[in-house]
DNA sequence: GACCGGATTATG
DNA sequence: ATAATCCGGTCA
């Protein structure tokens, strides 16, 4: 079923862990386009110098701030699109990065990157601040058992001094279909 | 109004 | 390793 308005309102982190396993649909017409998420990282808060709410309530960062459920997709390089859930209690800037999903039906590409998965599932700015629990974009839960979930940094953050430290990128550790493989497990 | 650099990807 | 490519944020 559709995940509604109290999935999001949640620590971050919390939602971040939550959302793999679970499925994005993009509905477009008759059509539906939808992935297994398998890879998400968590922005958490001004504080977060690698979160686009670090400047505070700028034009582009104010979905942030606002309620829970809602989409936050910007353009990165120049080029690509990035996909994002809001989440948190309104007035505290949080969001998800959604990085990898396993296509499903419908879906042509490869979807193993922020950037790939947006092209192959037509998500553009235009979804921007849509409100997931009502538009035509949505994640649903299939009640399937939660996967085996591994932490570890986000990626393309270095810039952010502790806080690219922070093992905040989650992902599904037993999916192939993920943007970097996981390193061996020590030991 | 100019300048800087990025939550990426494809190619060499 | 590097190019592609444009917008947001900063500082003037």
């Amino acid at each position: 079923m559709k995940l509604r308005r109290a999935f999001y309102a949640r620590p971050c982190l919390e939602v971040a862990t939550a959302l793999i396993g679970k499925y994005l649909v993009h509905r477009i017409g008759r059509r539906q386009l939808c992935g297994r998420i398998v890879e998400t990282e968590a922005y958490i808060g001004q504080e977060d110098q690698a979160c686009h709410a670090r400047f505070g309530a700028t034009k582009r960062a104010r979905v942030l701030f606002g309620p829970p459920g809602h989409a936050y997709v910007f353009l990165i390089y120049g080029m690509y699109d990035c996909f994002n859930v809001v989440c948190e209690a309104e007035g505290r800037p949080a969001a998800v990065l959604v990085r990898a999903v396993e296509p499903g039906p419908g879906v042509e590409g490869k979807t193993d990157g922020p950037g790939k998965l947006c092209r192959a599932m037509h998500l553009s700015r235009a979804h921007n601040q849509l409100d997931l629990t009502t538009g035509h974009v949505w994640i649903e839960d299939r009640g399937e058992p939660a996967p085996r979930i591994a932490a570890t940094p986000r990626i393309g953050v270095d810039y952010a001094g502790e806080w690219a430290d922070k093992p905040w990128r989650l992902v599904d550790a037993t999916s192939t279909r993920l943007s970097r493989k996981l390193s061996a497990a020590p030991g």
